[in-house]
DNA sequence: ATCGATGCAAAAGTTTTGCATATAC
DNA sequence: GTATATGCAAAACTTTTGCATCGAT
């Protein structure tokens, strides 16, 4: 799914973000953002990301609480969103791409994204039947990928 | 959302169940479906669950253990299923009712069901076209519910 | 009498918090 | 220099497991 921005104006609308905010810039904060924005098609939990900094980046300090803060932090931002995928937990993924949804598979936890206008009309207008003030919503087909039936 | 099917039936259904499996009966395995078929409109942790039965029936002896292993009994027979609702954690339902979607408030944490055609019907289109073999599928609506925006 | 189920407590995971130190500004 | 961020370790939760005992069959 493709996302708009390139990652400078991402960062440094995080940076506006942050000084807006009388929050402070710094490395590990920088490190996650960019995690999630160069893996865009990845959904991350809290450790995943947790790792692949460490792996990457051996010489910067890390600590997994700054992790979670910053993911709060992003999320709250709008930057990335989470959702949990039943079996594995709570997942972040990169927030700035279009809207879209989710297929899941249960064999191998492969996730593919899609969009159906259809579906996001009707969604709208169920909100509207129940007089519910939508601020977000999540669609997720679970089943068995294309590669996993043949394998 | 309707339940088809009378308790009765349902528990009926339970006992051959633990029987074709070499499973015991119990007290406590009754009394954790019987909550969630009773609350039918509701949506437990399983400490809700836990708590609830200590509560209504101090007399039976009972471990949060015996929950947490009951709900996958129950979840691996399909007759209660779980949705993990991002911020609470994942909850527990009674799985017999017909299929429907949830509108979640964010507010009050509160629940409502919905079922759609149009989604429905838009959601099997979609696997078919990613070639995706679907066992289920899941929509959550976010938002503030009717009763919390006059709040 | 047998074999599975239970409660309990310990263990394993996950997420949050407190605090002294480090760092951005 | 000051205020926020960080790492670490402890704490708070949530969920799972091991084991002796209990209870359904």
């Amino acid at each position: 799914m493709a996302i708009d921005k390139a990652y400078e104006e991402v960062l440094e609308d995080f940076k506006k973000l942050l000084k807006s905010s009388n929050l402070k810039y710094t490395k590990q904060r920088e490190l996650i953002l960019e995690i999630i924005y160069n893996n865009n098609d990845g959904h991350f939990t809290p450790e995943d990301i947790y790792n692949l900094i460490k792996n990457s980046y051996p010489e910067v300090k890390l600590g997994i609480a700054t992790v979670y803060r910053t993911l709060t932090l992003l999320e709250e931002a709008n930057i990335v969103s989470s959702i949990s995928f039943g079996v594995q937990g709570k997942k972040y993924e990169f927030g700035l791409k279009e809207h879209h949804d989710h297929l899941v598979c249960l064999e191998c936890g492969g996730i593919e994204e899609f969009f159906d206008e259809t579906i996001e009309k009707q969604q709208e207008d169920i909100a509207k039947k129940f007089n519910f003030k939508m601020t977000s919503h999540i669609m997720k087909i679970m089943g068995v990928c294309s590669a996993c039936q043949s394998r």
